[in-house]
DNA sequence: ATTATTAACTTGTTATTTGCAAGTTATTAG
DNA sequence: CTAATAACTTGCAAATAACAAGTTAATAAT
């Protein structure tokens, strides 16, 4: 895996968060899950921006142990499985908010989608609470 | 430089933002301007998480180009050159913000440094705007 | 009942990035 | 004039990521 496990112990919350979720996979596989609605690893693998398999099985390990996402079988399919966010992992949601309304307000290119970001400006709160109800 | 320069277009403001600012040493030399007042290259490369030469250079580099970061020379001294957010960088208080209060709920252990976290609970607006206020 | 397909991974290999130590250049300090 | 310092750069080994292909168990199709 890569640095996210070495925990470098400097007690900042920053580098704690970092730690747990901040790389720019993670965040993909939490957004897909967070407001795509995306729940299964062959979902993950169809990620627009194309996820390596062998790096969405670490990233979803990783997540898995810390507690951001759960994984259930599918009781309607015995080989899949299906992954949500923990309550942990739907605390991230003001985060991700953030993260979509700082894109939304620097991103000039002219094929940036604006749904997730329209939605939020017109009623965050209800977005954020949609979110964590889960 | 890494995979922050592929934009992989996918149009969504959460990658876009990713490709900008999201990796982890970005986000602990933002942290470091932000909220530790650091201004310097020797001051970065005294980070606590330890972070390489190439590696601060390479993010630097990157930061300045995306706009987040603006990079003067030192009046005082003609061999230091100050890096400073930009507006655009600036405006990731909120990111930061939420990302340090994340921490704070979730991180357990004791060596945990709270003073960040703490500060903003009591007035996250007046941190946040003396944040925005340069 | 076989055979084909699907889901979720794993493995092997190559390419890229990171970490680490040392070196460079232009100042500034002693 | 010599030693330090600031900001990088370079070289190289080690770790990660990308890419293609393979594995295993379970379901779907014939």
């Amino acid at each position: 895996m890569r640095n996210q496990n070495k925990m470098r112990q400097s007690g900042c919350p920053v580098a704690f968060s970092l730690d747990t979720f901040g790389d720019r996979w993670s965040l993909l596989v939490i957004r897909e899950i967070m407001l795509l609605g995306k729940t299964t690893y062959s979902d993950f693998q169809n990620i627009d921006e194309g996820i390596a398999s062998n790096v969405l099985a670490d990233r979803l390990k990783h997540l898995e142990a810390e507690g951001i996402l759960a994984k259930h079988r599918d009781p309607d399919n015995r080989r899949s499985y299906i992954y949500s966010l923990t309550e942990k992992g739907r605390d991230l949601a003001s985060i991700m908010i953030e993260i979509i309304l700082w894109g939304g307000r620097h991103d000039q290119r002219p094929q940036a989608i604006r749904r997730a970001v329209d939605e939020i400006k017109k009623d965050r709160d209800g977005f954020e609470e949609n979110i964590r109800a889960g």
